[in-house]
Formats: structure tokens, sequence, C-alpha cells
DNA sequence: CACCGTTGTCGAACCGGTTCGAGGCTAACA
DNA sequence: TGTTAGCCTCGAACCGGTTCGACAACGGTG
């Protein structure tokens, strides 16, 4: 590979003068100039990133963060992510902690050490030593999906409350008192606004919720499996059931089909995110859909406007709270008489 | 950042000498040796990985590129990925090829130009000049998915053929014989394998192949779905369809229940590679798997042993064609009489 | 003609490591 | 006692860029 100071041998000229005339810093004559991106483009020189780096201690690397990488939300905001970074000459990292804040921290200890020019992060711990942590990191970086209080940075969600609200509602309006809500894992912002949305929803319309109805699924689909069966084998077992997320919904209908309930008609079903394809599924699910493309876009404007705008004016923490959408499907019903 | 100057002017010796020390490389005495690993331990220092590698040319990264992040199946390959690649000191680098070659071979220069220590690839293109753009690479890499003839590298895939041989033969057992197969995108190495499975198999049980129901469904779901409504909505329609990938079947089916066919009892529908919740599709579909995992595994170690060797003895391209396994679900049946 | 500002170019320092040859010191040996 | 080998340690070069201060050449001004 070609060298800076290849291009200046060929072009009789000094280094400094070469990296002055590509740079497209400092003077030099139109002369000099022409000759040397001639020559830059006949040798085929590209500068190398890691030299560069080194000198202004900042990579073109974005770090991203998940969960669970093998999750289709997860795997849509990357593609849209990666798509928008690599416009910007940026190259996407992406690390899948598990859901686990003590590999989390490990992972970004070790992107911070590879010097990536910006986070982007869905985070899972909520200590006062893992936000410590999290303040202590010296790159810009955003949060998407889970809130951390105490930590200053830009964050993209949708509005979770509204979102659990919205099927709640959407129960209720069909006639459901006994609704089961199987949260995501107790502690994490997304899980407990759901919660919140779908308590004071239902306090709202002047039902009492049945706080053994509310159980933690862990954002997991195994274990919101074992939830729905504990749930359905009750003698007094709820009508509906809010899943907080995809997969828990997917648990929660295999619940269903394996118990020998029929969806709809004996037990209505709705769920927060879409599933790929979900729409071959029997019943369509009702659910609520979070705008993935939008929260990649912003999530990564954002976090692009801060690695631009290096030591420039601080730009105080933004939050963008996005609206989801009701998808009504077929899954939900009056509850049986 | 604690650099390795610092460690030197604490410990009172010369940089070289602590660089020795932390390396285990070069004798120092045991009582400079514990000095400057204590110093080194209380600063927080780590070695600059940017500063590194520009000495050694080599990085700590690995790219992946494949044709679309948010199909499950590479889903999982990535997290698979990640996950050992991080437990040998390594980050993957993911980026989105949208099975565009064009788009992939810039994507590749720019990785490349990043200094990455090997790509992962299921590579999209065949043309004579996009095989000595590849063979240029100097890197390492290692072929996932798609083969190119005329590219030497190591190559990680399953038996394409056989996969779709399971599933004819499955088809032909129920006494199917008109059978639709929805191929992945032309030209691609794992559509023409599956093809040939496809066709090997009728043709050793005497079934004389219709090449008007062996159609193009590009490896899309829409397509696929497009292609299953025009082959569905003929007089002479199949009473089988094999879908050459996930998103293919589960777009067949969306049609087939748009069209208000039954599955199995009219239409027989099966599948290579498996949707993740794919068990709550009713029917659930009878479908071959790939081993995804092992298919990550042996391309990572593989890639990982080639970065390791560094200039060390050549190592021969190596092929694994791993066996798929057939999962039977409830979307066969015999055909409508 | 002396002085000044501008333009074009260059050398050198720097980023933070690795690596190699040189050399000082001590101990063993002739 | 002189020579040599082995052990430690160090200075310096190097990787490939960026950036800053120095400086020569030049034209314009008083």
């Amino acid at each position: 590979m070609a060298t800076i100071r290849d291009v200046a041998k060929l072009a009789g000229v000094s280094i400094s003068t070469v990296s002055l005339a590509l740079n497209e810093a400092g003077p030099v004559s139109l002369e000099t100039y022409q000759r040397i991106w001639q020559i830059a483009k006949q040798v085929g020189y590209a500068p190398n990133p890691l030299a560069q780096s080194l000198k202004s201690g900042r990579t073109r690397l974005i770090g991203m963060v998940v969960g669970d990488i093998s999750n289709p939300f997860f795997g849509r905001l990357l593609k849209e992510v990666e798509r928008l970074a690599i416009d910007k000459n940026h190259l996407v990292v992406v690390s899948d902690s598990g859901a686990d804040p003590v590999r989390e921290r490990l992972i970004l200890d070790q992107l911070s050490g590879q010097r990536v020019a910006g986070i982007i992060l869905s985070p899972h711990g909520h200590s006062p030593d893992y936000i410590a942590h999290i303040n202590s990191l010296k790159m810009p970086f955003v949060l998407v999906d889970h809130k951390i209080e105490g930590v200053e940075a830009d964050f993209v969600a949708s509005d979770n409350v509204l979102a659990a609200a919205m099927l709640t509602e959407h129960l209720i309006r069909f006639g459901h008192k006994r609704i089961a809500h199987i949260a995501g894992r107790a502690g994490l912002w997304t899980s407990e606004r759901r919660k919140q949305g779908f308590r004071d929803t239902m306090r709202g319309a002047g039902i009492e919720v049945d706080e053994t109805l509310v159980v933690d699924g862990q954002y997991d689909g195994e274990r919101a499996y074992a939830q729905a069966m504990r749930l359905l084998t009750r003698q007094d077992r709820p009508t509906a059931i809010i899943a907080a997320n995809n997969v828990m919904a997917l648990g929660s209908l295999q619940a269903i089909n394996d118990l020998g309930f029929k969806c709809p008609a004996e037990i209505s079903l709705t769920s927060i995110d879409d599933v790929p394809w979900g729409n071959v599924i029997q019943p369509r699910i009702t659910m609520v859909v979070q705008p993935v493309d939008e929260m990649a876009r912003i999530a990564s404007e954002w976090l692009l406007e801060r690695i631009g705008n290096r030591d420039g004016v601080a730009i105080p923490p933004r939050e963008h709270i996005l609206i989801p959408k009701l998808v009504v499907g077929q899954s939900c019903a009056p509850p049986a008489p």
C-alpha cells in the first residue's frame, strides 16, 4: 500500500505539502496541488486510518451494544444504524451483552480501549456502580430502548407507557377485566414503564389490578411460556394477556395452544413489537409496533453529530420518545362468558 | 489514559524496558518486572491498540459481511461469531451488503482500508471482475454459505444439495408428483445447489420435473409471495411447495392462506432454515435446519487460526460441509385427490 | 530602497507503541 | 589480571499520518 511518503517522493515535494494538499488545508499552489492529486490517484493512495486515528485519538468506528443481536428488533435496528453510519464513512462494531450488566461493562471497556468514536447502547444495569461506570466513559454515546436514571446522555425510545396503555385500552373496550401482564425483566426501564401504562389504564377505567396477574417474563420466550402456563392453569385464570415483547407473546401463544385454549375465543393476546413475518402467525396478533427505523435514524444522527462536534459547544442531553402504532390483528375478542 | 511513557517515568526505567516487561519478551530482572507490573496496574495502563496496530499493520477487528443482517439466519451466525471472537480478544465489525455485489466490494474495500485482521464473507457476486477483486484482498477470509468458484479461501456451508433432496424425498413419500420449488436468487451457489438437489431427487424417483414449477424467489419474502400466488392460481397448480429459505416459506404460507387454501390438506409446504419461534406458526412447517452455531464455530476458528498464523506455514484452502437436519412439522400431507 | 504581509514549502515534533543493536555490569574462566 | 559470556537496560528508529513554526521568495507600499 502506498504511503504519503511514496506520494511525496514521486511528486518531488515534502510529506507535509502532500498532507496539506490532500486535506485541502493550508495554501498550496495550483500546480503542486494538481500534481499531488494526480499521483495520489495514480498509485491508489489512501491514508492509513490507524495512523490518522493514532494522531487524532479518534477512530471512525461506532460501537453498538445490545442485549440480544439475534432478536429481530435489534437486528433491524442494527441494519439501519449500519446503513446510516457507512454513508458517513463510519463502521459499526457490534457486540452482544447477553443482557448481562457485567458482560456489558467488559464490552464497553473493550470498545473504549479500541477508541471507538461513539457508542449506541441498550443498557442493562442499574446499580450505582454501573451508573458511575457508564458516566466515566469518555466518548459520546446514545442510549436506546432502556433509559438509566442518573446517566447524562441522549436517549431514544418509544413511548412505553403509551404502548402498554393502548393495548390495555383495546382489551378493556372488548370487555376484559381480568387482564394479565407478562412483563419484561424487573428493574429495566422499558419493563417498568410498560407495567405503569398497564396499571394506570386499568385504574383509569376503574378496574382493580390483580397484582398476581402481573408476572415477570424476563423478556424471554421460554420464561414467558412458563409464566403463561402458570397463569392459564389457575382457577381464576385471566381472559386476556398482554405480553411485554414479541418473543414473550409467541411463548404465550405457544402455551395457549399447548393447553388447548382457543385464541381469541377463550383467551385474548396482545404484544408489544412485531416479529418478522408475524403476519403468517395464526391468529395475527394485535400489537403495538415501535418505529424501529426512526429510532435507528435518530440515534445515528445524534451520535454522529456528537462525534463530529469534537470539543465544540456542549450539547445538553436530548430525549426523543417515539409514538408507537397499534396494529389490530385477530387475537382479541370479548371474554368468554 | 496512561501511556507506556507514564509507566516508564513512574518506574524510573526506559519505555523499552516497560514494553519488554509487560509483553513478557526479553530478559528483565525480577525486581524491575514486578515494579513495572505493579505501577501499570496502579495507573490502569492499557496499551493503545491503535499504536500497536500501526506498528504491526494488523488490527484486532474481524469483518463480517452478509447479504441481510436482519435475516435471523445471519443474526444467529453473527451472534455466535461475535461470542467466539470476543473470547479471543477480537471485535466484530458488521456490514450489510444488501446482497448487492457492487456495495459488497465497496464494503470490502473499506474494511481492507481499516486493516481488519480477517473477514467472514457471505459473497454475492460471480463475475470474473468480482472474483479478481476478492482474490486481491490481502487479509485472510472465510466464505460462508455461498461458494465462489475460482476463489481460494476456506469455505463453510451446509450440504445444500442434501437439504433440498431431503425435503423432496419427504414430499415424494407422501405421494406428491407436482412439486414446485421457489428457489433462491439465480446464480448464487446455494440456490443452484438446492435446485440441483431437488431435480436430482425427482429424477431419481422417476418423476419428470416440470421446469415451469421451478421459479426464482430471490431469497426474498415478497418475491416468494408473488411467485407462490402465481403458482397457486394456475389451473395445473402444484400440490406441494419447497421454499429455498425461511422467509420465502413464510411468504408462500401467506399466499396459501390469502388464497384460502388449507395447508397441508390442499397444499404441502416445506422450507430450508428455521425462523425464530417458528414453532408457534400454524401449521408447524416441515423443514431442514442448518447447524448455524456449528457453521459459526468453524468459520471463526478457521479465520482466527489464519489470523494468528501470520506469515507462517501456508494453510491450503479448506472446506467443511455440514449435514442439515430434517425437522418434521405438520405442513405436509398426501396430495388432495 | 527598506519594510511588511502574503504565499508556498519544508523540517521536525508528535501520537504510543515495538523492536533491535549497543553497551554497561557482573561473574566465570584461562 | 585480562578476556569473554550472559544478563539487564537503554536509546533510537520505525509505523504513517497531522500540524505548527520557520523561512524563502515575492509583490506592494511608503
